[in-house]
DNA sequence: GTCTATAACTTGATAGAC
DNA sequence: GTCTATCAAGTTATAGAC
């Protein structure tokens, strides 16, 4: 590997555990075994060399997110499968986390990356959802663009709850209860075409928030 | 107003917009307009003083909040009045925001309010949302525990989208959507004693997620 | 390309005068 | 109680040797 590629891979790490402002470049060259040179010869200061770390690990994301959406299944399958991903908790976001620091919101270029992917994010979850409800898994009166928002929320809402616990469950429990509730947004009529009586539409709700 | 609530409310406001990392003693001296020795006076140290601001700063999220919860009406209006409160989102959490902070989570003198906050605060909507189910308004199906923690991630993470976007509207906009879930929570059969007629049943069902 | 030296400044705290 | 002086260590670079 390259000096700058373990430049770049040192930064992804001490963002995600430190954030921006807790990164010094000096902890970042000790990490990267490289020397106060190197690094201002590969990149334009702490700030370039962030700002190459960050577009990485949005990318490392988007491509993680992938795999998990275009699985196989109802959209309640790849929604699920993204909510229920092995994730370490207690790390937190990679992406989401930088959200709090203070100088990366400030500077155009740090701020984008994290723009960029949750907007990537979102309108992917919004086509899975839109096809759900065009499909009539889930009921025509869900409102795919927010509720993809709703989950994304959920997500990054999940790891400040566990990080504030230092404990992974409320993360879970937060998970869970959004499941419960899409499971209550799947279509009681059924899809186009057929016509099912009464007594099944009835028989359907107990279950609606049910497992 | 003392020197010492001077220094916390000084304190407060800078770990609201800089973090804990990020905020330094000269920093929160300078706003409170106060010298290094009246600070090294009354509190031990930067972490004493972080230590009296957040506390302080979870008081107060606790009250506001508690507004929110128990004002009059049924479950889903209390749950409502407190995700669509008037709040500054992009500043964010002052809370939630510090868990994102490594030396705030990895010192238990800090990082304990933040988990009594975010604790209470489930609690506080388990009992508003178990009071709904058991009084017929939502569907007995819920999980009162794990809604109330998918509700407190809604609002933390949409303050992440937000600040990533420089822009509230994911934050409403993931509120939205949970709102239009938890409608879908309603319960379709009426409370104990009354019994509805099938029509009434099939007619509320189009307007499930309506608002 | 990589290294060390140096610089100007900030950090977090202590000492002691007043 | 509040102030200024002082301090060792760290931060974010630049310069120039190799």
């Amino acid at each position: 590997m390259s000096t700058g590629e373990k430049l770049i891979v040192a930064t992804q790490e001490l963002l995600w555990e430190r954030g921006y402002v807790g990164t010094s470049p000096k902890a970042i060259q000790q990490r990267a075994g490289a020397g106060q040179g190197s690094m201002y010869h590969h990149f334009a200061g702490k700030a370039g060399l962030a700002a190459a770390a960050v577009r990485r690990s949005a990318e490392q994301l988007r491509a993680t997110a992938e795999g998990d959406l275009r699985s196989s299944g109802s959209a309640l399958e790849r929604v699920r499968a993204y909510l229920t991903r092995e994730r370490s908790v207690l790390r937190g976001c990679r992406i989401g986390g930088l959200a709090q620091d203070p100088d990366i919101v400030a500077d155009p270029e740090l701020r984008r990356p994290l723009e960029e992917t949750f907007g990537w994010l979102r309108d992917q979850l919004t086509e899975v959802l839109e096809k759900g409800r065009r499909s009539g898994e889930l009921t025509a009166e869900l409102d795919a663009r927010a509720t993809a928002a709703t989950i994304v929320a959920v997500v990054q809402g999940g790891y400040v709850l566990a990080r504030s616990a230092a404990d992974a469950a409320p993360f879970h429990q937060a998970v869970d209860g959004l499941l419960r509730l899409l499971e209550g947004a799947r279509a009681q009529t059924s899809p186009p075409g057929l016509r099912p009586g009464t007594e099944t539409l009835v028989k359907s709700l107990p279950g609606r928030l049910g497992r």
